[in-house]
DNA sequence: AGAAAAAAGTACCGATCGGTATGTTTTAGG
DNA sequence: CCTAAAACATACCGATCGGTACTTTTTTCT
């Protein structure tokens, strides 16, 4: 059984992502956080040394949760199919899923969040950051060169800027669903990245 | 001769503006600004009643600046050519210009900034930022439907989220460029936004 | 059951926050 | 040149910020 501090730390990690997500890391004060949570600081610096130490750990779950997703949606992609292409297409079908199950717009990418207040963090979370868009990147064009390696692209691309068109589209999208208060625009915007992606290395007729 | 005070005016919200990109919002302190202004409380409290004001003074300027960029293009496109698809590329060229030409990672959209502090803001200022998403949206929804009729799409695509997806391009390879420490991010998306756009409205052969 | 450790509460601190009141200097216009 | 308004400076305020020191309560484990 999981202890009962744990629960509290999970509560505290939880609402303070909200909080950052809609409010900014600055914005975002302890006193609010713990008020929300009907705690104490006491409670609060038991479990987290100082701020910065709350946005450090909420970034590496983040990220954490986020890989995660990515590898299982791979890896149910390579049970279906050993095609890299229809593999890349089901991995990208997953997340219109996902995303389109949504009803209302998605809170944000934490990371994001984060990108706009840069300043504020010191070196190694800006450095997880980076790390972290990397990783993916990565991945994501080790599957685009499988792809591109069978399926030679109707025009001259560079793989590692399409992998950026991948991640670049969650971000994007996200901060319109926000600004606009409408749910789906991430859904569609990989519909169109999928499009995209059929069209490239589609073989010519 | 423009007047003393619209000088001030100008490099108050100039230094605002780059710190807002690099701190957030809330993580922009006025004593910060003035302090690194070389300037007083006084000062800036003649210029603005209180930090909303600057806020908003600040997105309205910034969202005036997108629009009179948009369509400057677009008449520069129209009067290079008179067919829409056309006008289309050559306006995303300039852009693709624009961003290949900075040799250090965009700034970054105001607009976005804001949107990740979206509850600092009183409904004016997040009202401002949805109209001004909205109007853009319509602007580009218009010129792809004249696109469209003259060149019917090789895949049946949704012209509103495709217009979205341009948007949504700058700010997702906005948050790329920074978080990366990467310049040349966003032209390359534009690339492939424009290559996108060629591919699904190529005639069939 | 009892001791040790984990978890949470209470009270407080200096620094900084946005903002105000009021005084002084500078500029523009007749 | 003189005056009124604009522009800017000085000093201060209450509230809130992140954080600390210390105590009390609750769990956990033998």
């Amino acid at each position: 059984m999981g202890k009962k501090g744990d629960d509290t730390r999970k509560r505290i990690l939880d609402a303070a992502q909200q909080l950052i997500l809609s409010h900014g890391y600055s914005g975002m004060s302890l006193d609010q956080l713990i008020r929300q949570l009907g705690m104490t600081k006491g409670a609060f610096f038991h479990h987290f040394r100082n701020k910065q130490d709350l946005a450090r750990t909420l970034i590496q779950r983040y990220s954490d949760e986020g890989v995660t997703l990515f590898k299982t949606a791979l890896a149910r992609a390579k049970a279906y199919s050993d095609d890299p292409l229809q593999q890349l297409m089901i991995v990208i079908r997953q997340y219109e899923e996902i995303f389109q199950a949504l009803s209302e717009p998605y809170d944000g990418c934490l990371l994001a969040a984060y990108v706009y207040e840069l300043q504020q963090f010191d070196a190694d979370i800006s450095g997880l950051l980076k790390t972290e868009f990397e990783l993916s990147r990565d991945e994501l064009t080790k599957l685009l060169k499988a792809v591109a390696r069978k399926y030679p692209p109707q025009r001259e691309v560079d793989l590692t800027s399409l992998a950026d068109g991948f991640m670049s589209l969650f971000e994007g999208a996200f901060i319109l669903e926000k600004a606009l208060g409408e749910s789906g625009i991430t859904s569609q915007q990989l519909k169109h990245y999928r499009t995209y992606i059929e069209l490239l290395f589609s073989r010519a007729a």
